[in-house]
DNA sequence: GAATCCAGCTAAAACGTTTTAGCCCGGAGG
DNA sequence: CCTCCGGGCTAAAACGTTTTAGCTGGATTC
């Protein structure tokens, strides 16, 4: 197989230095106000007959033109870039980050991410130094901010009511109604309980969520059976201990339900350690749907959020509330958009939850995450 | 518990709007110029006199000036921004990229990063725009530029030899060395290899690596054993049909050489719904260490490549390129920094290759993989 | 008393755009 | 012949910095 690279001529023509407006108008011989309107295709253009423009189009592609992107957005104040704030690139945060990236991208814009592994300096600082850097409107992944900001901003799985902050959040009743649902229907009665860590914006929510359906299903939540994480779930490892922590109570329960998967995914192991095998002894129920779920042994049945679809959809709402700012200019303030904006969970049993253990199937995933591509 | 956000004063001081240079020195009674010297502790500020220097610091914080970055940037030259090129934001991409992120925001750099999905015309359109938006330098993971670029460029698992690129890599002869050294030991002859898809840029490199070190164990690589996958291997479900492909040749192997942890998941998945247990039918080892290898069942043999590492040494050396760029004004070129970085892999065996079923020690994945944290 | 020097500033160019106000000129209308 | 109009452009301000060259006025030197 022949080398692809064309080694030979490494070095070749690194396209000329880019040119400038004042070059590019000197070269034509018109002036750089008219060049500018004319690649720019403003609509003041429209007096520039079609000839001139079709020169100075040519002569810009031909010089290899393009605008310098400092002086245009210190000129137009608009700087075509947001900000990602995070706690750590998890892949519950990498899913997400992937659903913003591609809407914007597609629209033009970049973004800044900074995590801020929920250090308080930092949950101060990065979005300090964006605004700095003049982003337009910033994205809030699993993270409280502090003070309201300049800007428009968009959290997902926060529930802040600060001003000019939208949030897009899960439907968490929905999702305990799912879960809770499924465990009653598949005969459990004495159910544990993870609670999340209070650093996780989402844990609040979550939490009640479960309570209240709880009660409206008459399931009792025994103090005994319920406990609480102390870390960021990122990775599995935190929620080993917790799941030792409840066996260790020597309480009788016959279901699980997790925080989250990765968590779930460290509870199977410590329960396996214990002696105790998923699902034939414990069922056990998981929370987000991060692609390895699926593929865990057992595979995790779990409540599934588009994480994807609402990093698509915090970008698609942020760039909007940017247009509207832009819009309005200093006038009346717009309907001050939705606060809140909510996505339904969707359950996806697998095998964690059901004694059946039935043959994987390619498919089935595929159906579930359609995003994936199989090849045969 | 109370709640914690300041519901009441919610729209309090949104920090006045940032003064500019211009206000800062009216107010002062002062020039822009000796502002600017004073507030940047230029070196040409030595001639003003402290009480003075004082004065404006003083008023600079109260005023809340902030230079506006585009008119430093544009003045100055310099974006303080580099540019991330990915195929995708999976595991793989999310633990080097958390590197770069720590390395870069210590040193006040941001970054842009794009997704191209292995697509030809993005693979061009976001260097591109990436340039047009002055980054000073470029990182690639697991990519291949199409052209060179007028930024030096660090490449992450590329294999490029272009000029400006500096390529960050695993040593891979080493990898060999050690995955099938321990196959060896654990009495293996029989081995099946899965050659990754030739969309990534590791495959050929790890590929040719293995087949010398393979020669020289006298290991027999049998064609009718070795697979190759299609497509990229961002999900486990790629690893499935490739392992059932390897099946259906009814061929006698003991052990399989995974491209990939993610590959290997779905592979073991395969294997079972074949039939055969791991590790007591076949023993599997995967590439890469993500977290989640630790946490499968049974968690997986692997060589661990440091990617977060070497998203920082990447980080590093790019940053340190763009120094020299900066310092040699034209001048002569500078030692042409080393075109390759090596990294060395580490063999992790977990329950995948071997019988023994020991219980999972949380100290043992803490030893492994030190940046976790573990909460007792 | 003139020349020199230095501390402590200032003026202004430059970075590369966008955009508004308006200039110039040829032809149409009166 | 004068006026008006509008097509086709230009001039220049503005965006907010950084940085160099140089100005001013008082103290020192000879």
């Amino acid at each position: 197989m022949a080398k692809k690279n064309s080694d030979s001529h490494v070095s070749s023509k690194v396209p000329a230095k880019a040119a400038n407006l004042k070059a590019l108008a000197e070269h034509l011989g018109l002036s750089q106000g008219t060049v500018s309107l004319v690649v720019n295709r403003s609509p003041s253009a429209a007096s520039i007959p079609p000839e001139t423009q079709a020169r100075i189009l040519e002569a810009a592609k031909k010089l290899n033109y393009r605008a310098n992107f400092f002086a245009k957005s210190l000129r137009s104040q608009r700087s075509f870039t947001i900000g990602i704030l995070h706690p750590d690139l998890s892949d519950y945060v990498a899913l997400v980050m992937g659903g913003i990236e591609d809407q914007l991208l597609r629209q033009n814009y970049f973004y800044f991410a900074a995590g801020h592994r929920n250090q308080r300096e930092l949950m101060e600082e990065y979005p300090r130094m964006m605004i700095e850097r003049s982003v337009e409107g910033i994205i809030a992944i699993d993270s409280l901010l502090q003070h309201p900001l300049p800007v428009p901003v968009v959290s997902v799985s926060g529930h802040q009511k600060m001003a000019g902050v939208t949030n897009v959040v899960l439907d968490h009743r929905r999702a305990a109604e799912l879960a809770l649902g499924h465990l009653l229907e598949t005969g459990h009665r004495d159910i544990a309980f993870m609670k999340g860590p209070s650093i996780s914006s989402d844990t609040e929510h979550r939490w009640r969520s479960i309570c209240e359906v709880a009660r409206t299903l008459n399931i009792e939540m025994k103090p005994e059976l319920c406990v609480e994480m102390e870390s960021s779930p990122t990775y599995p490892d935190v929620g080993y201990p917790v799941a030792q922590q409840l066996l260790a109570r020597n309480q009788h329960f016959t279901a699980l339900f997790a925080y989250n998967d990765v968590a779930a995914i460290g509870a199977i192991r410590a329960l396996f350690d214990a002696g105790r095998r998923v699902p034939d002894d414990v069922t056990v129920i998981g929370f987000d749907d991060i692609p390895s779920a699926a593929f865990q042994n057992p595979s995790l049945t779990t409540v599934r959020q588009p994480l994807r679809r609402m990093g698509e959809i915090a970008a698609r709402t942020l760039l909007e509330l940017i247009d509207e700012k832009k819009a309005q200019t200093g006038g009346g303030l717009s309907k001050d958009s939705r606060e809140e904006i909510s996505v339904e969970p969707e359950l996806v049993v697998r095998e964690s939850t059901t004694c059946r253990r039935a043959p994987f199937q390619a498919e089935e995933v595929a159906a579930i995450t359609p995003s994936f591509s199989i090849t045969t």
